[in-house]
RNA sequence: AGGCGGGUAGCUCAGUUGGCAGAGCGUCGCCUUUACACGGCGAAUGUCGCAGGUUCGACCCCUGUCCCGCCUACCA
C-alpha cells in the first residue's frame, strides 16, 4: 500500500544527509585545482556566490526566496551538465554583531569599553564561533545544495588580505581619502553610518520660529524657522536669499544668538529659500550637511556643540552641558519662551533618519572619516554594462557584459550610478577589518600599507594605527573576488571567477551589487558576474513588506517544522508593533490550532510559483498549503504508477505499440521541457512553476493517468507494460524537471521509480545516468511540436468534457450517450472509446444513427451527442440559447460595421463570418429543439 | 519633489506583433468511483482604476488624472 502522503519530516533530513554523504554538491575540481569529479572534467562552470547572510541573522522569507532561486539555478545547471558551484558563506555584520555581544556584556554587568578592544573582539569571535553559522544550518533545512567545503566568512584571514589589498591600492590611486565631513552619526553605537544604513521615515515633529535680535537694535529681530533649536549654539550665521527683497537691507548686519549672546553675521546665500519657513535660515555647519557647504562658501568655522553620544558639550552655556539633545531642546525652548523669543510653534511633519541598527535618530556630525571616491568607479561600471555617455547623459546603447533581470532595473541602476556620492567607509567600532593606516603622532603623517610599515616598526612609540574599522560593505564588495582567494592567483580563482549569476533582493542593487561591480572592474578588470537576478520583496497579505520590526514576517521554519499558536504569536509579541492587538487577533482567528508543517518542498514551491515581475509578492501562511497540496498530488500521481510497476511480474515479451494518447503525453512533456528550459534562461521562474503545475495536475494526472488506467489494469501484459513504459518514463522526466524546485520529494520518488523501471527494463529511451536524481541529467525535448496530434486529442478531450458537462446539468433521464459523428471524427473517437468511457460518468457508444427516443444536443462539437432527455434539459438549452444569441449579436454588430469589413484583414473578417454562420446554425437547432420539447 | 513599479473575478496574479478576457485559491452544486477529500466532476463570477485620444477594432499604443507600493532627494 503506497503511503497517501509524502512524509517530509522524516524524509527531508534523511535525503539531505545522503546528498552530503555522497558529495552531491561538489564541483569538478577542489579548491586546490585537483580533479575530484572526472565526469565533469570538461564541464563549463556555472557559479553563484551567495549574498552572505549576516551572522546574527535568522532565516526569513526573503532568504527563503532568494536561496530557493539560487538552489534551483544551481541544481538545474548541475543536472544540465555544468560544473555547478554555489559558494556559501556569512557576513560579519560589524555594527549588528558588536551590538549583540555588547548587549550580552551589558547583561553580565561588563562595560565593553572597560573590557578593551582586544578582549571584546575575542569575545565576539567566541560568539560567532558558537552561533555564527545558525543561518547556514537553516539553509540546509531548505535543501540548499551549496558546496559547504568552500564556506567563507567575511572576516576570514584570506578575506582580510583582500580587504587590505584593495584599501592600499585605492589609497595609492588616490581613490581613498580622509577628510572632515558631515556624516550620519549614531549616538548609541557612536559610529558613523553610510547613507544606506539610515532609514528615513516621515514623523510628526514641531517647527519653531525663533527671534534673533539685531546687534545694533535689540528691539528688532530676524525670525528663524527651525526644527532643531538645540543646535542653535552651533550657529555661525543666519542666511537669506540674495534675491529676497524683504531682507536685502539686513545682509551684512549682525544678529545676537539667543541664549548664548554670540554675535553672528547675516549672510546672503542661494541655499536660503524664500518660500520656506520665514525665508531666514540658521547656518549650523557642524550639524547639517547643507549648512556645512554654506559654511565653506562663506569661510565660516563650524562649531560642534555635541559629544559623541549626542549630549551637549563644553561649547554651550554651562547649564546646558551634558544634557541629552532632546533635554537640551526642551530647556532651550522654555528659556526662549521666557525671553519672549519663541514666536511660534507649529506642527510639522519631517523625515527623521534613524540608524537601521539602534533605531535612534541619527545626528549629523562633523568628523574625520575615510571615503572612497565613487565617480571614476561608477563611470567604469556604466561603460562595462553597455552605457555610453552622450550629449544628454548616459544611455544604454549595447547589451554590455552585465544583464539585469528584470531588465527594467537598468534604469534604476543608471539613475543611481549617475548620481553617486562618495562612500564613507570608516566606522568607529571594533568588530571589523581595521583600517591599515598609521598616523605619526606629531607630524600627522599618514602611512597606508598591507602590513605594519617598517618605519612604524622602527619607532613604534611615534605612530599609532587608525582605530577605525571599515564599513562591512567594504568586505562585501570584494565577496565574489575574495571567496576564490583573490588577490592570490589561486586555481579556484582561475576556474570559477568571474561567476555566472548573482541573485539578490532588489533593494541592495545599489549598495552591494553596484559596488561589487566597481570592485570587480577596478581590481580584476572584469565584472564579477554575467547576470544579476533581482527578486521581489515579500509582503504579507495586506501588501506590507514583511519585517521583523513589524512582526508580520513568516518564519520559514514554521513552514518546515510547523508551529503552535503560541509560537505563531511570538514574532508579533517580540516586535510590539502599533497594531499588535489586531495582528494577534488575526493570528488567533486564522490559526487557533497553530500551523501544521508543510515541508521545505512546499515552501520552495509556493515561493517560486508566486514569483512575479512586480515590485513585491504577497504571501500568507495559507498560501503555502497550496504548495503542500501540489507536492501531495505529485506524490499520489507518481504513487499510482509505482504501485503498478511494483506489481508487474512480466519481465519480457511483446510490448503494445504506443497509443495516440501516449504520444500526446510525450508531446506535452516536450512542450513543458521547452518552456522550462526557456524560463531558466530568461529567469522567469514563476512561469516555469506554473507550466509544471499544469503538466503535473492536468496533463499527467487528469488525462495521462486516467487514460492509462484501462491498460494498466489490462489482462494483456503487452498493454500493461506499454502503459508502464510511457508513464514511468514520462514520470522520470517530470521528476527531473521538478527537482530543482522541489528537490526532496522528487529525490524520494526517484529512488522508488528507478529500481522498478530498471527491473522491468521499461525505459523509453534514456536510462538514468545516476542513482541520485540530483546528479541525473536535465531533460531535452524528444520531438518537434505536434500540432495535429494536439488537435486530434483535443477532440477526444472535448467529447469527454461535453458528456461530463451535460451529465452534470442533469439533462439526461436514463440510458447511454450515443455519439453520431462524421467519418473522420468517428475514426478518432473509435480508437479512444475505451478511454472515453473510463472518464465518462455514463456509458458512451458510437453509432451511425441516433437511437429512438433520444435528442441530439446542439453544440459546435464535431459529433452529435444523443441521449434520453430529462426535464432539466430544457434549462440547459435555454441557457445555451441565451449565450448563443448574445454572441451572435456581437458578431453581427461587428459585420454591420462597414469600416470593419473594409479595413480589417480579410482573415479576421472571414473568421467573424464563419463564427456568425456557426452560431446561426446552433441557434436554429436550439430553437427547434426547444419547440419540439413543447416550450 | 523626482524615478521605478502596480491598479484585470471575492483573494493572489497571468495576459507581446491590438482581434469575443485567463489560471490558482476561495465560493456554489454533485461525488467517499479501487492514486490522491491535501481529492474528482461540473458551475457561477469581470464598466480590465478613471477620463480623453489614435484605430475598423484598445486590458494592450498615446495623453491626462486618481489611488497603492518601493527607491532617491529635500523638508527652515
Amino acid at each position: 500500500m503506497f503511503p497517501k502522503r509524502f512524509d517530509y519530516q522524516e524524509a527531508e533530513p534523511r535525503i539531505y544527509r545522503r546528498w552530503k554523504d555522497e558529495n552531491a554538491f561538489r564541483t569538478a575540481y577542489d579548491s586546490q585545482g585537483n580533479l575530484q569529479d572526472p565526469s565533469r572534467k570538461d564541464a563549463r562552470p556555472f557559479v553563484i556566490v551567495i549574498p552572505p547572510p549576516n551572522i546574527t541573522g535568522r532565516l526569513h522569507m526573503g532568504h527563503a526566496l532568494n536561496n530557493t532561486v539560487q538552489d534551483l539555478l544551481t541544481r538545474a545547471k548541475r543536472m544540465d551538465g555544468y560544473d555547478a558551484l554555489w559558494v556559501p558563506g556569512t557576513d560579519h555584520a560589524g555594527i549588528a554583531t558588536q551590538t549583540v555581544v555588547k548587549k550580552q556584556l551589558d547583561a553580565e554587568g561588563i562595560d565593553m569599553r572597560a573590557l578593551g578592544r582586544e578582549e571584546t573582539v575575542r569575545r565576539i569571535w567566541e560568539w560567532r564561533n558558537k552561533y555564527g553559522s545558525a543561518i547556514l544550518n537553516q539553509l540546509e533545512r531548505m535543501g540548499c545544495s551549496c558546496d559547504w567545503s568552500r564556506t567563507r566568512f567575511t572576516m576570514d584571514e584570506g578575506l582580510n588580505r583582500a580587504v587590505r589589498e584593495s584599501f592600499v591600492r585605492l589609497y595609492q590611486d588616490g581613490l581613498i581619502y580622509r577628510g572632515k565631513r558631515i556624516v550620519n552619526w549614531c549616538p548609541v553605537d557612536r559610529t558613523a553610518l553610510s547613507d544606506d544604513e539610515v532609514e528615513k521615515e516621515d514623523e510628526k515633529g514641531k517647527m519653531y520660529h525663533i527671534r534673533y535680535p539685531l546687534q545694533d537694535d535689540s528691539t528688532q529681530y530676524m525670525v528663524v524657522a527651525t526644527t532643531r533649536p538645540e543646535t542653535l549654539f552651533g550657529d555661525v550665521a543666519v542666511a537669506v536669499n540674495p534675491k529676497d527683497e524683504r531682507y536685502a537691507a539686513m545682509v551684512g548686519k549682525n544678529v545676537v544668538l539667543p541664549l548664548q549672546g554670540r554675535v553672528i553675521p547675516v549672510i546672503a546665500d542661494e541655499w536660503a529659500d524664500p518660500e520656506k519657513g520665514t525665508g531666514v535660515v540658521k547656518i549650523t555647519p557642524a550639524h547639517d550637511p547643507n549648512d556645512f557647504e554654506v559654511g565653506q562658501r562663506h569661510e565660516l568655522t563650524p562649531i560642534n556643540v555635541m559629544n559623541e553620544d549626542a549630549t551637549m558639550n563644553e561649547v554651550v552655556p554651562e547649564r546646558y552641558r551634558g544634557l541629552d539633545r532632546y533635554a537640551c531642546r526642551r530647556k532651550a525652548l522654555e528659556e526662549l519662551e521666557e525671553l519672549g523669543l519663541l514666536e511660534e510653534t507649529k506642527d510639522h511633519v519631517l523625515a527623521i533618519g534613524r540608524s537601521y541598527r539602534s533605531k535612534q535618530p541619527i545626528e549629523f556630525r562633523l568628523s574625520d572619516q575615510w571615503f572612497v571616491k565613487m565617480g571614476p568607479l561608477a563611470e567604469q561600471a556604466l561603460a562595462a554594462s553597455g552605457f555610453t555617455k552622450g550629449g544628454d547623459g548616459w544611455q544604454k546603447t549595447e547589451p554590455g557584459d552585465l544583464s539585469l533581470h528584470p531588465s527594467r532595473f537598468d534604469k534604476v541602476y543608471l539613475h543611481w550610478l549617475s548620481n553617486i556620492r562618495d562612500w564613507c567607509i570608516s566606522r568607529q567600532i571594533w568588530w571589523g577589518h581595521r583600517i591599515p593606516a598609521w598616523f605619526h603622532k606629531e607630524t600627522g603623517e599618514i602611512l597606508v600599507d598591507l602590513e605594519e610599515p617598517a618605519r612604524v616598526k622602527a619607532e613604534p612609540e611615534q605612530w599609532r594605527q587608525e582605530e577605525d574599522v571599515l564599513d562591512t560593505w567594504f568586505s562585501s564588495w570584494l565577496w565574489p573576488l575574495s571567496v576564490f582567494g583573490w588577490p592570490e592567483k589561486t586555481p579556484d580563482f582561475d576556474r570559477y571567477y568571474p561567476t555566472t549569476v548573482l541573485s539578490t533582493a532588489k533593494d541592495i542593487l545599489f549598495f552591494w551589487v553596484a559596488r561589487m561591480n566597481f570592485a570587480g572592474l577596478r581590481f580584476d578588470g572584469r565584472l564579477p558576474y554575467r547576470h544579476v537576478y533581482l527578486h521581489s520583496t515579500i509582503a504579507d497579505e495586506t501588501g506590507t513588506t514583511m519585517s521583523k520590526s513589524k512582526g508580520n514576517g513568516i518564519d520559514p521554519l514554521t513552514l518546515i517544522d510547523g508551529a503552535t499558536l503560541e509560537a505563531l504569536k511570538q514574532p508579533v509579541m517580540d516586535a510590539r508593533p502599533s497594531n499588535m492587538k489586531e495582528l494577534l487577533k488575526r493570528v488567533e482567528k486564522n490559526f487557533p490550532n497553530g500551523f501544521e508543517a508543510v515541508g521545505a518542498d512546499a515552501m520552495r514551491w509556493t515561493l517560486i510559483y508566486s514569483i512575479t515581475e512586480g515590485e513585491n509578492v504577497r504571501l500568507s501562511l495559507p498560501r503555502f498549503t497550496e504548495g503542500r497540496n501540489f507536492v501531495t498530488k505529485l506524490w499520489n500521481g507518481a504513487g499510482r504508477i509505482l504501485t503498478s510497476l511494483e506489481a508487474e511480474t512480466v519481465l519480457d515479451g511483446p510490448i503494445a505499440p504506443m497509443t495516440e494518447e501516449d504520444q500526446w503525453l510525450l508531446a506535452r512533456l516536450d512542450s513543458t521541457t521547452r518552456v522550462c528550459r526557456a524560463c531558466l534562461e530568461d529567469f522567469d521562474f514563476g512561469k516555469m512553476a506554473q507550466e509544471l503545475y499544469h503538466f503535473v495536475w492536468d496533463d499527467y494526472c487528469s488525462w495521462g493517468l486516467e487514460w492509462s488506467k484501462t491498460r494498466l489494469t489490462s489482462q494483456d501484459p503487452a498493454e500493461r507494460r506499454a502503459a508502464l513504459k510511457v508513464m514511468g518514463s514520462v514520470l522520470a522526466d517530470l521528476l527531473r524537471l521538478l527537482h530543482p524546485v522541489v528537490p526532496f520529494v522528487t529525490e524520494e520518488l526517484w529512488s522508488l521509480l528507478v529500481p522498478q523501471m530498471n527491473r522491468l527494463g521499461l525505459w523509453l529511451d534514456d536510462r538514468p545516468s545516476s542513482e541520485l536524481l540530483i546528479r541525473d541529467h536535465y531533460p531535452k525535448p524528444r520531438k518537434e511540436p505536434q500540432l495535429e496530434l494536439e488537435r486530434r486529442i483535443g477532440i477526444k478531450q472535448d467529447a469527454i468534457s461535453l458528456v461530463r458537462s451535460v451529465e452534470a446539468s442533469g439533462s439526461v433521464e436514463s440510458g447511454d450517450f450515443t455519439l453520431v459523428a462524421t467519418p473522420e471524427v468517428k475514426g478518432l473517437l473509435e480508437g479512444a472509446i475505451r478511454e472515453i468511457n473510463q472518464l465518462s460518468p455514463r456509458k458512451v457508444v458510437l453509432a451511425d444513427r441516433a437511437p429512438a427516443g433520444t435528442v441530439a444536443y446542439p453544440s459546435a462539437f464535431a459529433a452529435a451527442l444523443h441521449f434520453v432527455p430529462a426535464p432539466a434539459y430544457v434549462e440547459r438549452l435555454k441557457k445555451d440559447l441565451e449565450k448563443g444569441k448574445k454572441d451572435l449579436a456581437s458578431s453581427q454588430a461587428q459585420l454591420a460595421n462597414q469600416s470593419f469589413v473594409e479595413r480589417a484583414p480579410k482573415e479576421k473578417v472571414d473568421e467573424i463570418r464563419r463564427r456568425e454562420a456557426e452560431l446561426t446554425t446552433t441557434i436554429t437547432k436550439l430553437e427547434a429543439e426547444l419547440r419540439s420539447l413543447g416550450t
